[in-house]
DNA sequence: CTGAAAGCGCTAACAT
DNA sequence: ATGTTAGCGCTTTCAG
């Protein structure tokens, strides 16, 4: 079976030294032009494919990048894979994906394996679990260049890349506001996560500019399943009379929009919903709200792009981060 | 800056040879247990870390597993992902993933990637495009252990695991006969995918069960786009009077209720449709209705382990082809 | 029980 | 312009 041709079997076909052979592979100009047309053409005829295990034992670069992400199932992730994949391959690099499965020491794993095996680079964003930083520092001692994206942390200073959160829920509760909406709920995760918390920095904004005054009962922080969702929808929409939501992510809209119309309500006209565009899917689930999209793809593009410029350059901008702005795709009959 | 440790660091600092510390570091019996544990206590107090390179290339061994999926962004793919993660993890692999973006030459390329960097294994579903498989029996000759999964192609004997579409179909329509429904749409995707044709082969045979005669206007091929679904889903509920959709996906499933509901009918007592589960998500997509779920994880699941015990046993049994069986969940108000 | 030495495939001084 | 050689870090005969 495949016995791997290697580069001293082409030297021996040739009659030359393998040191001959692997310059003119790369085009080494100290190799005559002659010899490094025939080395080239007789190493494609014996079908040569360079070890890349080798090369990496040798310089100790793999010509990979390693990217790190918490849960590969969820589209936003999968996305901003998607963008890195994209420039990586423009800069002829390939991406090995892990996903830690919001999983610190597989996380911690991870980037030692990534470590191990000369990783270029590498590109990760934090599992909900990490509040230890070690691993990303021993990264940074070692030089490898590494940047983060969304999940980020202020502990540590190192070049990232971020979603515009605040301003994505500004820009979606201005929207409910210029609909005509005047009490406008919030539905909302898990309290302790950083996502929600910049989000609710821009919904009192929002309220803010309007004058509108910030009601803390308005506010709903859940766990997204859905019994609750819907329980905690139609308490505000009985009790607390809103007429409109602004949902944290489209799991939780699908849940008000359920709730609301399972109460008879209408939408938009009797409620008005603006969720986040996750995937593609977003436009069937709520074909009829408008959605926040936070430009996965284009945080992945920027992301590598940043790495890159790093990688090329040799030089680390540890106060470098980008703000990745998201956009709001306004459904006509969103508004009221 | 980070020098890294090597096995010759170690057997310095103990004045003994290096392949003394190799061979305790891997509880070689030959070494006298003192010294085994010495060495042992003193590589982890100089926090010595093995270079899997160099082991790869000494021993053509990687101790990864290479996943190719056509587009990491669909969850299915995504959690057929977990699933091989987990049990890699317990065989002590890593995985490294990559997707295709239903590109044959990354596919190929991926796969020279991993041939040359000495995968111990390759996992992977087809792209769309692919209709050559020379790289596939490439993998064959060089006896790297491999498995396809979901997108396979009868053209190549090989271990497979795929999933029981027409099963699942049929299931799913017999769950609509039975809830009352005579005349029974399908909607499905782009005619020449075998997903598409498998799923109208279990449709086909739940009619027959139930004597109802197959009418060849009532399956629906599109590309899935919003409004070319509301199109069609329209004209079945005016024209052809049905009674019940199967949808090949949930975003045609969607897609046909909101086009149901803006002809005024109810779901499901007007209309009764029957989706797929692709995410967690479609608990909130479709609360009222039933869903067939393709079990993504355990497609992976299988076939990691259908890789793994070709690894560990180092025989190939390329007739082997696993059905993961699908499961219909059932939501009551789906019944009519 | 332990050490010496070869070699995996390649690169890069250092010759010539 | 090309060849010789050392060595990346490790495993593994083969010798003691």
């Amino acid at each position: 079976m495949g016995k791997r041709v290697t580069i001293k079997d082409v030297a021996k076909a040739l009659n030359v030294s393998v040191s001959t052979v692997s310059r003119a592979l790369k085009d080494n100009p100290e190799i005559g032009l002659k010899t490094r047309e025939l080395v080239k053409k007789t190493a494609k005829n014996m079908n040569y494919q360079p070890n890349p295990i080798a090369v990496a034992l040798k310089t100790s670069k793999s010509n990979t990048i390693g990217v790190i992400v918490p849960k590969i199932v969820n589209t936003f992730y999968a996305s901003v894979v998607e963008g890195i994949e994209e420039v990586a391959d423009k800069h002829g690099y390939q991406i090995f994906v892990s996903s830690t499965n919001e999983d610190f020491e597989k996380e911690k794993k991870y980037v030692d394996a990534y470590i191990n095996n000369r990783a270029d680079g590498v590109i990760l964003s934090l599992s909900r679990e990490t509040t230890d930083f070690e691993h990303i520092k021993h990264l940074q001692e070692l030089n490898v260049p590494t940047v983060l994206f969304d999940r980020t942390t202020k502990n540590l200073k190192i070049p990232r890349v971020v979603t515009d959160d605040a301003k994505a829920a500004d820009k979606a509760v201005t929207h409910l506001i210029n609909g005509g909406a005047k009490r406008i709920a919030m539905l909302s995760g898990p309290k302790h996560l950083l996502v929600g918390r910049n989000r609710t920095r821009g919904y009192k904004k929002a309220l803010e500019k309007a004058g509108i005054p910030f009601d803390e009962e308005l506010v709903i922080h859940s766990d997204a399943t859905v019994k609750e969702t819907l329980k905690t929808t139609k308490e505000l929409l009985e009790n607390k009379k809103v007429d409109a939501i602004f949902c944290i992510n489209d799991d939780l809209a699908i849940g008000a929009i359920t709730a609301a119309k399972e109460l008879g309500l209408r939408i938009p006209e009797d409620l008005a919903v603006v969720g986040f565009y996750n995937s593609k899917r977003s436009r069937y689930m709520n074909p009829s709200i408008s959605t926040i999209d936070l430009n996965p793809y284009q945080v992945g593009v920027l992301t590598a792009g940043v790495l890159f410029e790093q990688i090329t350059s040799g030089e680390v901008d540890n106060e470098k981060e980008i703000v990745v702005p998201s956009h709001l795709i306004i459904r006509e009959s969103s508004e009221k």
